[in-house]
DNA sequence: CCACATTTGACAACATGTTGTCAAATGACT
DNA sequence: AGTCATTTGACAACATGTTGTCAAATGTGG
């Protein structure tokens, strides 16, 4: 059954990332980028590269990517970070952030018509045993 | 709390593929042709690869690569569709079944060393929860 | 303080995914 | 049958992800 999970979280990934997109488009964002924005926003708005890159479970070689075009399109500012030379905190420029308010202006309402769907109980859930998994493979490797 | 969902979903597609890769690298697969075997597998052996790819949550054209690169190293084969004359439906060939097999004798152990630590009724919980969300959004889009 | 492992940014090679376009095959409707 | 929308394979452009490597910055243990 855990197998189902994973193929099913395999397609959930992909669906989310094309309704995304879609749903982002004309802010000129794109899935990827909006995640960026989010990981930072839920931690307080200033990590370093690699934090954000454990935060979102993938390499830091793939967030750095996006972080410096995001800094060349004036979302993201790297600051001086005062335990690092060399890894600045990637911090959301005010454009940055009305964007991502624009975004989540759209997706809270998008939200709320799926989650009014599903039994609260069973999202809490969901939400539990998938930080379980992250927390168990985040771990291992 | 479904952003929850949606962002901690991002994050275990992400460890997935990385622990897949890892398990199945010695076996010269990915995961995402891992994935290919799989919905191959999961519904009798023989789809066309748009189905495979409405299967999998993904565009045909990505499914498409998958299955031609995978036909020339001889894990899939594609044989004659009665009800189309383009669209060939495709099968595991007799090495891509040995290949497959051998993953799984090391995908199910590993499964189930993880699934022991979580609630069946959670368990059940996640994937009928996943399951509704990826009908929701495969017919919305 | 010094050697050594780890982390980090930068860069490159490559796998995997999206979208868009085209012509051919199919299906649907009159 | 004839017309038109949809589906399909092929191809291309591009976004996003992985791994590997290197040198610099940092942390750790003597």
């Amino acid at each position: 059954m855990l197998t189902e999970v994973f193929l099913e979280t395999f397609k959930l990934n992909g669906l989310l990332i094309t309704a995304g997109d879609q749903l982002v488009k004309e802010l000129n964002l794109t899935s990827a980028r909006w995640k960026v924005l989010g990981a930072l926003s839920q931690s307080g708005n200033s990590m370093t590269v690699p934090e954000i890159a454990r935060t979102m479970g993938q390499s830091r070689q793939a967030v750095q990517r996006l972080a410096n075009e995001m800094t060349n399109d004036g979302l993201l500012e790297p600051v001086a970070n005062p335990n690092h030379q060399k890894a600045k905190l990637i911090c959301i420029t005010d454009k940055g952030q009305d964007i991502y308010k624009k975004v989540m202006d759209k997706q809270v309402p998008w939200a709320n018509t799926i989650a009014h769907e599903i039994k609260e109980a069973d999202l809490e859930s969901v939400v539990s045993t998938l930080k379980f998994l992250n927390r168990y493979l985040g771990h291992s490797s």
